[in-house]
DNA sequence: ACACTGATGTCAGTTACTGACATTAGGAGA
DNA sequence: TCTCCTAATGTCAGTAACTGACATCAGTGT
């Protein structure tokens, strides 16, 4: 009976996090990282694509969240599917998990080729959101600009929340943005 | 007198479009972008910041034709705003660029990097449109989301202008998008 | 016992990118 | 004309991200 261990590749998250937030990004390296859970650079290569990508595992889960969303919606307009689809997906970021989210903000923003991946990921979650609007019948342009107002609105209230002085929760920051949309293109 | 030669620095933007045409981005190294004007590699990063940049050259350009757009827009609504601003913008895609975009936009979405890299631009977009809105009174949320939602209409339009099948005019498409936009939040 | 599988180690190699310093060409002014 | 200055480039050594190929090894099912 050994004594219980995380994942390999839960450990290198935490480890990477740490570095980073320790002595800045670009000035950690990967070999650092993996030395620091006792595993080679090789392995961390194996378990993350690249070093940016080690602090965006849960992107995919998040995905999941908004497909299922949109699936579970009532009937109604496109808008009204995403709203449901984004209001969902706010039980991905429980209160616990806020100054986690904070920590692993700052080193995006701070940090371009960071920004750079969280653009991308968000754009994954677009193509997502796309993809199960038009299963469920909506058409072009409707669905694609559907899910870009959704991610677009989830994004800003994310950085709303994770903001220092916030403490609204997401999902109120959520409704705000969309009422603001809606009264936007009056 | 000499033989007129153009800049160092276009050279080398149109040698690497044919290279990364000719073996793909991938199997392109800098070195040889360079070598094939007759530099060294080091003046390739004298004159851009890395191997993606050299594709995205007009986008400070565009950036201040959008923010122009902006002050010269007559008094409206945010929404007004954008719109005009973008509407503006098309002048910088005159229909005879058009066959060097889809080359361009064939070759970004071919590679994810290069994709990564074109959001983090349509984000600086973002972030000068919203600035200028600022600039103008609009005040928060609705200067963020109307900037949002203009690159997000100005992106889509694009991407549909350089399809291989379309013949509309970017001006077309952009105003059916906000069109359609307009009425989704209904 | 044996084969198989998945995770890891090892190692050599490529290439993007950087810092430091040298060189060169052309223009402005003494 | 000589000289200083600046901008662009060359040279060179170095770092670190990432990859492919192959070896090892522990556990698992048969």
């Amino acid at each position: 009976m050994v004594r219980w261990e995380p994942d390999t590749r839960e450990r290198l998250r935490e480890a990477a996090l740490d570095l980073y937030t320790a002595k800045g990004y670009a000035d950690t390296t990967v070999a650092e990282i993996a030395a620091s859970v006792g595993v080679t650079e090789r392995t961390f290569f194996r378990h993350f694509a690249d070093k940016r990508e080690v602090l965006f595992n849960g992107s995919d889960v998040l995905q999941e969240q908004f497909v299922d969303g949109v699936a579970s919606a009532p009937a109604g307009t496109a808008f009204e599917i995403v709203m449901h689809a984004v209001l969902s997906a706010v039980t991905f970021f429980p209160e616990e998990r806020r100054p986690y989210s904070r920590r692993r903000q700052a080193m995006i923003v701070a940090n371009p080729e960071l920004m750079e991946r969280e653009l991308n990921k968000m754009a994954g979650l677009v193509a997502a959101l796309g993809a199960a609007l038009r299963e469920r019948g909506v058409v072009e342009p409707e669905a694609t600009l559907a899910a870009e107002s959704a991610v677009t609105v989830f994004r800003l209230a994310f950085e709303e929340w994770v903001a220092p002085s916030s403490t609204r929760t997401l999902a109120e920051i959520e409704q705000s943005l969309f009422a603001a949309l809606r009264s936007l293109a009056r």
